[in-house]
DNA sequence: CGTATTTGACCCGCGC
DNA sequence: GCGCGGGTCAAATACG
């Protein structure tokens, strides 16, 4: 049921000149992303407390039964940020690693909505990336909560500094004059 | 074989 | 109260 219509690709802008395959690919319109709204008056977003807590413990250790759909008390009340790409990769790296979790076909739009959660291990950031069914060339994602944690590509970056410098200069060395 | 993705079921909030 | 729409879980599957 879902038609696809491949009539206009590119719409109104010439593809920008390929010189830098990361740069060109992506183009952030940052009108929209100053325009995203984001929740403001309620408690800051402290990180990496379990708010899912269990309520029914006994009935679910035997019978674990499939618990879709237990999403947190108020996930409107957490701090959202909206922006648009014109990109035509879905999953645009934005320097962290994310795991699909769940995928939705949501009512006015003809394209599903992926949800990603971010693979740190304490850091329960979300994000959900959508196809505009107008313009299937933007792709509007929304990130909820803020990471705890570096992004991987920043460790990337940095490891092998950080072990060129540790290989000049040896920690055993630096603080061997205090023995 | 470990990890990531897919996908249908489940749950919950909200409007009627 | 009920149905719908949307968000999440988790088993199955894919993939390296």
């Amino acid at each position: 049921m879902e038609e696809e219509h491949h009539q206009l690709q590119q719409p109104s802008r010439p593809p920008p000149p390929c010189s830098d395959p990361l740069a060109t690919s992506l183009e952030i319109d940052w009108i929209a992303v100053l325009y995203g709204q984001e929740a403001t008056g309620d408690s800051p977003p402290v990180s990496s407390t379990c708010e899912s807590s269990e309520r029914r413990r006994d009935e679910e250790k035997t019978n674990r039964r499939k618990n879709g759909g237990r999403r947190w008390r108020k996930a409107a009340g957490r701090r959202r940020f909206e922006f648009q790409t014109r990109s035509t990769e879905d999953i645009l790296d934005d320097g962290y690693r994310w795991r699909k979790y769940g995928q939705k076909a949501v009512k006015h739009s003809l394209y599903p909505r992926s949800y990603y959660k971010c693979t740190y291990v304490t850091c329960n950031v979300k994000k959900q990336i959508q196809r505009l069914s107008k313009d299937r060339s933007i792709v509007v994602t929304t990130y909820e909560g803020i990471h705890n944690h570096p992004s991987h590509i920043l460790m990337q970056t940095l490891t092998p500094l950080l072990k060129q410098i540790h290989t000049s200069f040896p920690l055993s060395k630096l603080f061997m004059n205090y023995n």
